[in-house]
DNA sequence: CACTGTTCGCAACGCCGTACAGTGTGCGGT
DNA sequence: ACCGCACACTGTACGGCGTTGCGAACAGTG
């Protein structure tokens, strides 16, 4: 015979919860809550069962929604990259000065891989963002904005690579190095305060690296990132440039 | 009571280990053997108990010689950069085309990538590499190149800043494709036949994309990734140059 | 009522990184 | 000849992880 303890009294027992009003967890509610904890704590925070907990929901509940882990990073990754703003390149003319739009969505990147910098460490494992919805947009405006500049669509496929690539290569380097100060908490200036005297002693034997971190080739290393990643994104399209004027008149 | 089977002969037992001779685990044999799984079977492959099988050790013996596992994987990036061959700029004159040797080196570097592509799994938690010594060589290499070429020391580092920045970004890309091909077990051409179709369909109201992968605007898309890396490549340098001599004529 | 299909979560499996206490060993000092 | 320390190394254990199997709870349909 059962004992009181053993079913709770029915009073006290809690209601039946009416499930299926309409399904308590949906795919985009937890790729949202996915984001916030990735935002808010990085990377290794983010486990399946901190997941299910902060929707009230257990963690294997998330596989109802979701094929697996990397499936949810890789649908994290895109919706970051849907919040991207982008010109619209439907309507209107060619935009009075391609570069200046160009450059805007490549700083649109950019900025996003650096709000979002655990982005870094899961481009490895989610090779197929690039066939996701957002990164399609933003290919597709990229190319819509190199074409109405002159560019023949391979020309631009081309130029769009060496954009992209820059831009990725030089945010995520930047990303790793903002994560690892995150990871450390410490702030940047500080810690750099602090690194910068065993970085110069290890570069006994680099006279050029030497000069460059002892700021005896200042004043503009201390320039801010953003202002570097201006001139690369500028250095970039002169090249773009320059090769397309000579295709032209070749 | 033990058999005779057992317990081998005290006599024919190998002497016991005369241990303290040296230590039995260096630092560099396990970064060797890491480096070996992580090429191997790639970088989930990696545990600190499966490294330690493989040494013949027990898995927290590796911690006398390295802080964690994150130390490690850094270590690991470093030697691999380690092994790319780089010009001798010491010796000799300026090389008759820096732009030659300039891209060599980012191909190496692109190389050494592809070749490990765990790589772009951990760029993101090893900010602290490009201070160990086989990044600085290599980057003290290009500034070296560079110079020798007429650039200025702060003129030199923003052009290495964007060639390095278009080569990480260009083969983290790769690199990410090749592994998600690779954990998949199919061949690149044999997944491109089978991704293909459902890429087009994905490609309805984005006519640019559309066009390029259903490969009206070949022949180019199909050009090897080489080539596509090499005219990025190009594409930078032709914007240093023309940024250096707008600088020395302005 | 029975039947079907879906959502959800408990329990469990086999991993993981690493903290810690303990074990044997060689070396320097006495 | 002895002691004690420093050190490389190990077994065990802790708390966590991603994921699966399975059954319970439910909605919709007949």
């Amino acid at each position: 015979m059962a004992r009181s303890e053993d079913i709770p009294s029915l009073w006290t027992r809690p209601q039946r919860p009416r499930r299926r009003e309409q399904p308590a967890l949906s795919r985009e509610q937890i790729v949202t809550e996915a984001l916030a904890i990735l935002d808010g704590d990085g990377i290794e925070a983010l486990s399946m069962r901190k997941l299910g907990a902060r929707l009230n929901a257990g963690a294997t509940s998330m596989y109802t929604h979701v094929a697996n882990k990397d499936e949810l990073l890789a649908l994290a990754v895109d919706q970051v990259f849907g919040e991207l703003p982008l010109p619209d390149t439907d309507a209107g003319p060619a935009p009075a000065d391609w570069r200046e739009a160009v450059t805007g969505c490549a700083e649109g990147v950019r900025a996003v891989i650096l709000r979002h910098p655990w982005i870094v460490s899961v481009l490895g494992d989610v090779g197929l963002v690039y066939f996701g919805p957002s990164w399609m947009r933003l290919s597709e405006t990229f190319l819509a904005l190199l074409e109405s500049a002159g560019f023949e669509l391979v020309e631009a496929n081309e130029a769009m690579g060496a954009i992209l690539g820059y831009t990725i290569g030089a945010a995520s380097v930047e990303a790793a190095w903002l994560s690892a100060l995150a990871r450390r908490g410490r702030d940047e200036q500080e810690w750099l305060d602090q690194l910068l005297p065993s970085v110069i002693e290890a570069t006994k034997g680099h006279p050029r690296l030497h000069r460059l971190y002892t700021g005896q080739a200042q004043p503009e290393v201390a320039r801010g990132r953003d202002d570097g990643f201006a001139s690369g994104v500028r250095l970039v399209l002169d090249g773009v440039e320059a090769a397309h004027r000579a295709r032209r008149s070749g």
